[in-house]
DNA sequence: TGTACAATATGACCCAGGTCATATTTACCC
DNA sequence: GGGTAAATATGACCTGGGTCATATTGTACA
């Protein structure tokens, strides 16, 4: 009577959903290592062990609350939105969002990665790799970025550079602002790093 | 009357070396995780509770077994040792023997970067960063880099990407043979993966 | 409505990392 | 030596992530 889900499939999706709410709010009030996974599921309303029903590891839910973080981040890269015409400028922006995001407080970021790291590999399960997958494929097309380089791979090399980023300047070193940082970093990758006398004949 | 050092001083360092290379052993044996710390303390003769006397944690053990076998391959870059006389060649080599170690194992290495990420910042505690961040210094002598950048950014950079690089490969992602991968890997931070239509007014 | 089966929830339990009050060892001085 | 203070070692203990046998709930079909 209620939609075209099964009772079961409603409970579980509402149960997933409670606790990934609970846990981004007990993460923010205290912090991802000082919350227990039995306080989540506690505020939550369930037995501990349904925790692992829906998540592998306690780490595991971090990916999941940064793709639904990402979802709404997406919108602001799409045109409609005022997004840049620019794919690499695009780039840059999505960049700068996730980095001021509020889920990128430096413990949850060094989990969120070494998470990120652990279970998938180069399959674009990590959301932001997907997303900027996704906005090199259109620099390609664009003429922005070098045709002939996998967006995947090229992806992944934004990311991990990205989280470096994040990471140092969680610990201090700063010489800049970091959203002034991010963009040295992609220009840097973009025009190389060269030096006058090196040739590569590539 | 044996040596210039305590007794004390002797003794904790010969139990900091027993830890090392114990935990290098059984790491190696049974891997990382399965490893237990107890196992560790057990076969090093020691109490468990001693282990932490000398690492904060057992993650942090990691870090230092990485710094003792770079100190050998950092040997492996001295011109006396038949090194390329290209510095950007040198890094390449560098990237190469580090992969091919036989710390480099899928999941002490994503521990071990994880464990780099944790503690330190841009300092470069971390080995590696340090001897990467030396051989960019000489490439920037030797115009083979920009020498606008500071060596420890870049060197952090090269650290990401050469992470991102072997983890990912060691997640089935293999275009090619990993050395290979890696070389291409700095051959496009040193050409940049620009395109026809970018152009950078920096 | 009854019943058989599958999906999900539960919480007692296990285990390994990490802490800490206490015991032991070393260094130093008279 | 004897005595004192600091450094180091120790292992009982605590904590929290993760497991699993069992209980509960939902579904399908007669």
């Amino acid at each position: 009577m209620n939609s075209t889900l099964s009772r079961r499939e409603r409970k579980k999706r509402e149960t997933r959903r409670r606790l990934m709410e609970t846990a981004l709010r007990l993460f923010r009030e205290h912090g991802y290592d000082a919350t227990t996974v039995e306080e989540i599921t506690e505020a939550a309303d369930v037995a501990k062990g349904t925790f692992f029903n829906y998540f592998e590891t306690k780490e595991a839910i971090l990916p999941a609350l940064a793709g639904l973080r990402l979802q709404q981040l997406e919108e602001s890269l799409l045109p409609e939105h005022g997004a840049p015409a620019s794919p690499v400028a695009r780039i840059k922006l999505a960049l700068r969002l996730v980095a001021e995001d509020s889920l990128s407080d430096p413990a949850l970021t060094r989990r969120l990665f070494a998470a990120g790291m652990r279970h998938q590999g180069m399959r674009p399960v990590h959301a932001l790799m997907k997303l900027l997958s996704e906005q090199v494929r259109q620099a390609q097309a664009a003429g922005e970025i070098r045709a002939d380089l996998d967006p995947t791979y090229v992806g992944g090399m934004l990311r991990a550079l990205f989280f470096q980023q994040v990471i140092v300047y969680h610990h201090g070193y700063r010489p800049a602002p970091l959203p002034e940082t991010l963009d040295t970093m992609v220009n840097l990758l973009l025009d190389g790093i060269a030096g006058p006398n090196w040739r590569q004949s590539s």
